[in-house]
DNA sequence: ATGAAAGCGCTAACAA
DNA sequence: TTGTTAGCGCTTTCAT
């Protein structure tokens, strides 16, 4: 090894140039594909001492000459609890990004935090990427909003209704959909439930919308075919700090229903545990099934909400200022 | 709006100081606490010009100055199949680096195609973070292993048997725990169960490290208790593609068990809706119990490993070339 | 209390 | 085919 880098320092185009014998501009040639330009055995003798020296181009560096970052910030905001990140909604956005060797970084808000104005968190005080994907059911508070006004910062609301720079999964559509399929199956005492959410919630639409798009959905085809909707909610709210096992009575006895469609997986395995043949369809961020368990499983469309999101940010980026109607993304 | 800055440009400390009429530097040290070195007014001129226009410093310029990124990789290896990215584990790593606020950068690398020498993936062409917290449960492919120890890439192997710059969770220790607590409850007839994996990964010890780790607690605890250990595992491997609720004759008869310490999540619910009153204690990346059924279950420590991860990766950027012994992370 | 100048590593325009 | 030069935005040292 006749040239050594400095042993703790970044090994730079330089370094490789002045190893190689020739200018580092040559080496910037050669190492992004302009290779055509230089003799074949310079080509191979740059090549071959950068890969001893072990360079990596720097990525700062070039953003900087480059005037864009090469990144995109996937933004969870949270209260108190961890924020759930859904596994293929982070897979989407990275294949999508890396179909134009762009990453992904993630960052999380703390929504309290955010009302004060001090203190933003590191992507609405830097240019750190080149958009944000925000993934917030709600609006987002004041300071936030203002901020990524002013600064003109790219950005997409994930399962979000607003109206504009919005992308979110077609909740009342799929709830229609699966209502609808259980009812082609034969099912005609067929129950909607919801173990998580408050009456309000659900009915009248506060919260998170899928909440009661779901229901709404379920309770229109319902409707439509002449059965009588029916609501099965828990006579309490089960909060995160005390899950338990909801009580399942009203699965027993002579009017008791033989489909559900589920606002969500949480309570359906003890359902199932209570009546084994009950046809249950879910909503779900997790795979095709519950681990082993006989579900109609709808996956909200992570892949292609992702790959929606991206657009919507590239658009921005190429047409500032430019105000982008919401996406809807169907079910599969 | 006196001075609009370039509609579709960024704003540079320049425009700023410009429009404040001051000079660069001076915006530079004022927005970054060192505005005890100038006129009251001048410094609430700038911050208010600076709010205006939405300035935001620029990462990649900052960085370039620092000589270090401000971020780390999480890198996940997935076959065909996504990869999974346990939550908490996201979580605790953007936790610790918010804490000196840096942030994290996510990065899927295709097993496959690092077999190949070209084409790496940028993580590992650039420096675009200042260390790799690699998530991967194997040896890695050769061509990586080359490139981080040539460029000195600052790295940890993340739920890796490997003895230097890994770590890892003590799934050994945990089975051990969990088949002590269950006999300490006064079960006898306990049961070890794992639906996914081939017989030799489990007693031998191939393919990931925790197949047979927690296989080896549970049989030495029961040893050591006079008590027989016993598997239960599915006469066919369950892959991906056609996953079904195993077979579960074996939880009846006059010698079933009583208690049940299973691999992972999977198959538990199916065991409980045969056997409502089995004990069982599982394993998982997720939260303290399964969407509202009884299961002891054991949490990996992910939120104490992304720290072990973090502070691993600073050790090596203070301490080049130290050679760093592996971390086992006890459960909670 | 404020300004001038240098340089981080890279790329692109221009010279030779 | 190769080298020279300038400048991206920022921080820091030095001079005023």
């Amino acid at each position: 090894m006749s040239a050594r880098a400095r042993p703790s320092g970044k090994v730079t185009q330089r370094d490789v140039a002045r190893a190689a014998g020739v200018s580092h501009q040559s080496v910037s040639f050669i190492l992004n594909g302009r290779d055509h330009l230089f003799k074949p055995e310079t080509v191979a003798a740059v090549r071959r001492v950068a890969e001893e020296l072990g360079y990596r181009r720097s990525a700062a560096a070039r953003s900087m000459r480059a005037g864009a970052i090469g990144s995109m910030a996937l933004v969870l905001l949270h209260h108190r609890t961890a924020s759930t990140v859904p596994p293929r909604l982070l897979d989407g956005l990275c294949a999508e990004l890396e179909a134009t060797s762009r990453s992904l970084v993630v960052e999380r808000w703390q929504a309290e935090r955010l009302t004060e104005d001090q203190d933003l968190p590191r992507q609405l005080r830097e240019v750190a990427s080149d958009g944000l994907v925000i993934n917030w059911t709600q609006a987002l508070p004041e300071p936030a909003m203002r901020r990524i006004a002013a600064a003109r910062i790219p950005h997409v609301l994930l399962n979000n209704p607003a109206p504009w720079h919005a992308v979110r999964p077609d909740d009342f559509a799929a709830a229609r959909a699966a209502t609808a399929e259980l009812i082609a199956a034969g099912h005609r005492r067929i129950a909607y439930a919801d173990w998580l959410h408050e009456p309000d919630k659900i009915f009248a639409g506060s919260d998170h919308y899928s909440i009661h798009d779901r229901w709404r959905g379920y309770a229109e085809v319902m409707t439509a075919a002449g059965l009588a909707p029916r609501a099965l909610l828990h006579e309490r709210v089960i909060m995160e700090e005390e899950r338990r096992a909801p009580p399942l009575d009203w699965l027993r006895g002579p009017d008791a229903p033989t489909a559900l469609v589920s606002y969500s997986d949480y309570g359906v395995a003890a359902a199932l545990t209570t009546v084994p043949d009950l046809a249950v369809a879910s909503f779900g961020d997790g795979g095709p099934d519950i681990d082993g368990l006989p579900v109609r499983r709808w996956q909200v469309p992570l892949a292609a909400i992702a790959r929606a999101a991206v657009a919507a940010i590239d658009r921005q980026i190429e047409h500032p200022g430019e105000k982008l109607p919401a996406v809807l993304v169907g079910y599969r």
